[in-house]
DNA sequence: ACAAAACCGTTGTTTTTACAACAGAAAGAA
DNA sequence: TTCTTTCTGTTGTAAAAACAACGGTTTTGT
């Protein structure tokens, strides 16, 4: 566990709190670590949950299939973000999506009720990591809002921009990668994958946008 | 703003909190009420918000328009509902929406500083207020998972009866009424009026539903 | 190195949606 | 009341997306 201290000072949910504290936080919050092969499930639809979890190596996605195998992928999670603590509230019910390893990944565990109950032992830092946890859930928050934005678009070339765009942003530069392949795009945005593939090479082929692979240029 | 007390006792942001309690907050947190008659904008896309706010009467939507005149439906806030939250996060950018008033409304705005910094008087429940901030806002990251569930359904019939069957379950019955009119649940869904009053027509036809006006039953 | 699997672009066909336009019903204002 | 505006359903047409199928390329595993 103690090789992930480096990967948890950088994330949002330890912001502000110093390496020696994070270790002793570690063992106060109940951390358990697991780790998953590509295509595991972390957590399956339906399942309750009462761990708050964080990436320490690996990628997942947060997806759902439904009846007629057209799945789609709510959300990626990188090394360093948290995950499951939309369902940390008592009567949060069951969660709503699979959550999947896309690579081989290991997820560090935290007791939720330990979290929110202020701990009378040496974890000064306790409240700061709630203030960090409600930040971080607020950013997942305008994350999921700026997520409706694409879907909300009308056709695919548009939510094919929208998304483009906000990454452009994101990265901070006209020539960005995206950590998706077509078909994880195509799920991600709720398109088809041959008409989504289709519309790109067009928009490239008008000068719009050029790329190769996941790497995309914006003009 | 007395009297809009009882109607904060019953939201999520002052779960457990009596109304005395309340009362000595209102000035801790300098609550301010504003009204807005049908139409008038409460926040403006890219507007830097500092507050918190409960809408005490009227509704709300939270939406955005593009070049083109579509209009798209973010989220539809009720009475007791709390929105704006995201924002409260420093660093936490502009706004992406608009808030719109959609009958006349009434806002109590909260500093968004006083809630987050302990205050030192005597607002024993403050941190009451902070953790019911943070599953409020569990809560609403939920909905949004929801509803980019109904999004992300390819066709406009799936998308109502993921809609509708939400609705149901939601309101514990088979019948039961949505806050929109057709156009607005087509905004909220992102597809055209015309389009989904006749898909929810042949649905009529085909014995899966019946209904009047936003009044629907699911067979 | 070789076979198998995954990935990506491409095309033609079918299905669905968007768009535009209109008419009747309902609601609201004068 | 009467007039106006909003709301809803309906239809036909044009545009777009889904679907299916295939070949070439790259990646992966053995």
């Amino acid at each position: 566990m103690k090789k992930y201290i480096s990967i948890l000072k950088r994330t949002r949910l330890f912001a502000g709190v110093g390496d020696d504290e994070i270790l002793s936080m570690l063992g106060c919050l109940q951390a358990k670590l697991r780790t998953y092969k590509k295509g595991e499930y972390v957590f399956r639809q339906g399942e309750h949950i009462d761990n708050i979890t964080v990436l320490a190596e690996g990628k997942l996605h947060i997806q759902s299939d439904d009846y007629w195998g057209n799945r789609s992928i709510i959300n990626m999670i990188g090394i360093g973000e948290m995950f499951g603590e939309a369902y940390a509230a008592p009567g949060s019910g069951a969660i709503l999506n699979d959550v999947v390893a896309v690579e081989d990944s290991s997820v560090i565990f935290f007791d939720v009720r330990r979290i929110l109950t202020v701990c009378s032992s040496a974890c000064k830092f306790h409240s700061t990591v709630v203030q960090n946890l409600f930040f971080a859930i607020s950013e997942k928050n305008r994350k999921l809002v700026q997520k409706l934005g694409h879907m909300s678009k009308r056709s695919t070339r548009e939510k094919l921009i929208s998304y483009l765009s906000e990454q452009a942003k994101y990265q901070n530069s006209a020539t960005f990668t995206i950590p998706f392949n077509r078909q994880q795009l195509a799920d991600f945005l709720s398109v088809d994958r041959s008409a989504m593939s289709n519309e790109l090479c067009k928009m490239r082929d008008e000068g719009l946008i050029t790329f190769d692979k996941n790497r995309f240029t914006l003009n």
